[in-house]
DNA sequence: ATTGACGGCTAATTCAAATTAGCTTATAAT
DNA sequence: ATTATAAGCTAATTTGAATTAGCCGTCAAT
């Protein structure tokens, strides 16, 4: 197998938990099964290796985003799930989505290294903002938008609605990376929020 | 002036920002104005200046909730926003809250350094999770209960509407706590939310 | 005035972590 | 078959951070 990616993963499992400064290159190399000074033959410095692991996610993630923007928005909109829009269908695609973000191996641990590491570089600050905050708020007030003009909810700012549905699907997932035990009792919370909230959003407002 | 105290309040000040492992004695010896072997005749260890810190914020944390159990409910219950409880007053109170917790010295600093330090550890993992979030929600839920009864809202469940209502105001402030020239931006987004929030559960709801 | 503790300093010490040097083996291309 | 390269290892080396030792001045209490 390929020892230079099994020296990305080992690495970030170990910094998503502790740290990069918490992390002796020691322990990536004793979890790749090599020496510490072999890890010198596939990056040049501790460091280095913590670059790769951002510019693997930057990659990533900018995969991720070029596919939503192919195929998300016709094909969520036009999917059966929006042409129903029903209350659980609502419940069922947050739950899935806060589960896959919350259990991925490369989402959770992306995050939680940007997590120890967002208040050390401005460069990270500002990546953590977009993945985590901006672009989330971006994609679902969109398709909020497109759910208001389609008459399936009531609204006029879709910003704020976003920010609102969104912020607690956000928060609970948090609580998670935390507390795995919590996970049940968030999952809970979590369809509670999305029926309220879209109950609220159905009929009334101004 | 206070060395003991002095060491604590840079100390923070780095841990807050780097992180625990990134910050070497020496430099919250600087910080201090002393040299670093000077710092040992106050504690005994680096790892003992982080403790220090945390029975600190501790101590204040239980301090503060104690004020609010003592006075908190009653006081603010009785007071002249919530007899009247108008949309601004709800903007007003959540603004300063805000800002409060946003700009006070020892609360912003807390908050980045447990951030930092919230999954090296089971017991800071519960700390964090108590304090920024379940606290919270309780103390706001309690809130939103009393305001029900009295018929100033309408809702069913002031759980979830707690979470609704703090979420975005939490994750505001976790985008301005790393990205400080967001601020203006935030704050309009927080009065949005709040006016929004308060619309929705003023009148309708099944 | 003496004494002792408090808090500072410089100079060691210790220790561990990052990195480099240089040797070895396997394998794949010439 | 030879050779070059990749990738591992052990044994240094370097570095630098945490901590300890031991000295000194101040000042308050005896």
């Amino acid at each position: 197998m390929d020892t230079k990616k099994k020296i990305l993963d080992v690495a970030l499992a170990l910094f998503s938990e502790k740290g990069y400064g918490n992390v002796y290159v020691g322990q990536i190399a004793e979890g790749v099964g090599i020496k510490a000074p072999s890890l010198y033959k596939h990056y040049k410095s501790k460091q280095d290796i913590f670059n790769a692991i951002l510019d693997e996610m930057r990659e990533r993630y900018n995969q991720k985003a070029a596919d939503l923007n192919m195929n998300g928005n016709d094909i969520l909109m036009d999917s059966e799930v929006y042409k129903n829009a029903s209350e659980d269908d609502l419940v069922k695609m947050g739950t899935g989505l806060f589960l896959f973000f919350l259990h991925d191996e490369y989402e959770c641990k992306f995050r939680k290294m940007l997590t120890l590491e967002q208040f050390s570089d401005k460069e990270l600050a500002d990546l953590f903002s977009k993945q985590y905050f901006d672009d989330p708020l971006k994609y679902q007030s969109g398709m909020l938008q497109l759910l208001i003009m389609q008459g399936k909810l009531k609204g006029d700012d879709a910003d704020i609605m976003a920010l609102q549905f969104f912020s607690p699907i956000y928060l609970l997932m948090t609580v998670c990376d935390r507390q795995p035990r919590r996970e049940k009792e968030c999952l809970q919370k979590l369809e509670k929020h999305i029926r309220q909230f879209s109950r609220i959003y159905k009929g009334e407002d101004k």
